[in-house]
DNA sequence: CCAAGAATGTTAATTTCTTTACATTTGGGC
DNA sequence: GCCCAAATGTAAAGAAATTAACATTCTTGG
């Protein structure tokens, strides 16, 4: 989804400054994956950070009993896995390449020798990582009390736009349910009800939102008093 | 909560080196708060990290319709607030005394100076926020995936236990109802359900567990077929 | 152009949780 | 010991989501 995993604003690699960049990338070995192969599987225990270079990657949680949750894009620019690379958990998603795909990877061992040499990439490892649970949090709480349509308007702003056009989203509402962890029907009601309010067009895989700052509003409106008492 | 604030075995303060730990006391500076008195609210955009000495802290999440979500009570030797020395987010929670309490506060200027002069006390932070990332993901993750009996029964796991009794929580129906963020009916259905499969016995806010060990091997066993199809 | 797959729209039955309400049990303070 | 607040047990009505099923619309590959 992207609400956990890929938040364009976080990037951890995109927010380097170019210095560390460079020194990341010159220990990364590239590899290529071709359409469909899988990266890492759930339950991995091997650590790495993968930069994108090119291509596109599905990341997506598959339970044993077939269903699909919490899905993402990433694309090139994106990383994944860097948070393995602090801990010995095992990977908590699938990454499986979605085109052809070049990836730069960092091993943890190479990861470490960095972090030795370099306070600043601690701290912007540091930082990156507090974010991240900060937002996780905060999701964790929306999820506990706003009603789906908030949930979903919320989710919709922070959607990656189209390139051409900043208000166009170009996902599916399967999709959409599988990042928000409902059904397709509920999110098709939900989706109604955003339409009816004049929040947004629905099209064939894709959603034009009509007026972002007004719908920001009311979601922070709606956000703090459940019902109306 | 404690799934999401207070994890016992993650305790940031508990298990730094003792070295570190005498560091960071060492440039903390010492806080006293009546019972009822709230150290921090929600929203604040403070940054410090408070080592419990004495007393308890009480950790909540009170929405503007008076709802309160996400309960923890924090005790000495647990740290809160690690978060916001990272980033500049605004606390996420509220955190009241409870009973007099004396706690240390080590300000986000002390701490910078600390992370420059130590390498391991940055390795130590990354890797905190690092599980604590995990954890919450997981936690996310189970929120959407697993019915309540089970999401219940991994909750009581986790719950800090007894001094004298490993197996006894002293806990009341209305505040795991707010760690799990459902209502107390539920919960009570749910605690229902574990008492007559066995796994517990119900007293007044309090709770006996059975046989750990086998009921962490049916949560393995029910945590991945939601239903048996 | 048109057939097939993909995506959306919608309905109905069912389940789960919430809200509200009230009764009962428990334990501590006076 | 008794009273009272706190905690638990339970019931009923309603809201919201799920599952399952089916119809319709859209896109695209041949």
């Amino acid at each position: 989804m992207s609400r956990i995993l890929s938040a364009p604003q976080l990037g951890f690699f995109k927010m380097l400054p170019a210095a560390l960049q460079h020194v990341l990338l010159a220990a990364a070995t590239p590899q290529r994956h071709m359409d469909g192969e899988t990266i890492h599987r759930r339950g991995d225990t091997t650590s790495s950070l993968s930069v994108i270079r090119e291509g596109a990657v599905v990341v997506s949680n598959v339970g044993m009993d077939g269903r699909e949750l919490a899905l993402g894009l990433l694309h090139a620019g994106d990383t994944f896995g860097e948070f393995t690379l602090f801990s010995d958990m095992p990977r908590q998603f699938d990454f499986v390449a979605s085109g052809d795909t070049r990836i730069d990877v960092v091993d943890r061992e190479k990861f470490d020798v960095l972090l030795d040499d370099s306070p600043a990439l601690a701290r912007h490892v540091i930082s990156h990582l507090a974010s991240r649970l900060h937002q996780v949090v905060e999701l964790l709480d929306d999820e506990r009390r706003l009603p789906l349509p908030v949930r979903l308007a919320k989710t919709l702003l922070a959607w990656p736009a189209d390139l051409d056009d900043a208000d166009k989203l170009r996902v599916t509402q399967q999709n959409l349910a599988n990042a928000l962890g409902v059904s397709r029907v509920a999110l098709s009601g939900a989706l109604r009800r955003l339409t009816e309010a004049g929040w947004l067009t629905r099209g064939y895989g894709e959603l034009q939102l009509h007026d972002r700052s007004r719908l920001e509003a009311w979601i922070a409106a709606n956000a703090q008093l459940v019902p109306t008492p």
